[in-house]
DNA sequence: CTTAACTGCATCAATTATGTTGCAGTTAAT
DNA sequence: ATTAACTGCAACATAATTGATGCAGTTAAG
């Protein structure tokens, strides 16, 4: 939200209600069309306009909202898995299913987070940093690829997890999903039979290849 | 274009430049900022705002025409890329080397592209098919696993150049991206030395990781 | 029960985006 | 060189969106 440093008392239950039910209608409707008004989301969210401006100073202040709703969620699904503690392979795979449900249900919200920065719109830096020491925490312990790089690992890793949400079947249970993404990042698509280390030998020059 | 069927004579040089300069500029223009007005795209354009209007005739109409431009240098990247005859790993990695050009450069255009349907801001049917077809090949080939699910992988080779073009560094080369992308995409970020396929040996219920 | 908060509704204001038209000047194509 | 096409500019029209306000009725909270 816009406001300075929030010194008002809490809101009534029902305005809390109201904020929620807006929130969600504004990531439905946005899921459908990035640029729909907000009485669209009002229609949606079953109240007046005047609601959604009343709750929401403005359509970017809305948005901050939607960013700090994925950021709260990732914080939960993050602490949820114990990542600093749990073994490696069991705290990602919990991550895994909890950020995928979170991908899916919250898919336009989630394309207005700013991971370059850390403002009303940037991803909750403290997030990255659980995420980065899970993935180191997993190449310590012999998981990763000692060498990985960790920009391109947390990179490639919430790539998966957006593909696999992306492409989630109704017949496909976030566990099978959870498990494809593990699979993916770990082994890749190579067929282990073949010997793919010597094909792909020269990182100096890729056009060896 | 909206227009029905084009029957009309090929325009002049200096109109179709413009609709060059337009095509790139809101390309520029919608990364920054999908709801920007198409004044701000004639502006970064160098055009007056109606020349816009008379080249495109609506908002919409410049959508369709920016995911046609992106259709249009996706073939020509998989008639490039040999898809069809070249060897796979050959074919792969060209594939990736200009489709990673072409996502860094038509970043919001790409956005635009419905990778679910066949119309105006559809995918070209034959792209896709083209594509799947270089994937059989290097399945064949013995490259990816046997078993490898032809959705999966065609997404996740889109994921893994979507992400490599999000955080392509000055300092990285075309080629340095194109070879991490292959080299994630056949044998992930798992340590080669750890027994990751006995880990990973549940697929029926991921919940046995 | 009392009160303050909240909502819906109607209304108004201001801004912005979209799209069209006419005209004068310029430019590409034959 | 002639002509048809194209552009910029100014002007106009319209619609959509945003945002604010007052008021009456309802509801949560003490």
């Amino acid at each position: 939200m816009q406001s300075s440093f929030e010194p008002e008392r809490p809101l009534r239950a029902d305005a809390q209600h109201s904020i929620a039910r807006i929130l969600e209608a504004a990531e439905k409707v946005f899921v459908a069309d990035p640029r729909a008004s907000l009485e669209d989301v009002a229609r949606a969210a079953g109240v007046a306009r005047t609601t959604v401006h009343r709750r929401f100073v403005s359509r970017d202040d809305l948005h901050d909202a939607l960013v700090a709703t994925v950021n709260r969620r990732l914080r939960e699904a993050l602490d949820k898995a114990e990542v600093a503690t749990a073994p490696p392979l069991v705290a990602l795979y919990q991550l895994t299913v909890v950020t995928l449900e979170l991908k899916v249900d919250w898919r336009a919200s989630w394309q207005l987070v700013d991971f370059d920065s850390t403002g009303a719109r940037g991803i909750d830096p403290s997030a990255i940093a659980d995420l980065d020491l899970l993935l180191r925490r997993s190449r310590d312990a012999g998981l990763l690829q000692p060498d990985v790089d960790a920009e391109w690992a947390r990179g490639i890793y919430l790539a998966l997890i957006h593909e696999a949400s992306a492409r989630r079947r109704a017949s496909e249970s976030a566990s099978q999903s959870a498990y494809r993404v593990m699979k993916t990042l770990l082994v890749g698509l190579g067929n282990p039979e073949h010997d793919l280390e010597s094909l792909l030998s020269r990182p100096a020059n890729g056009r060896d290849l």
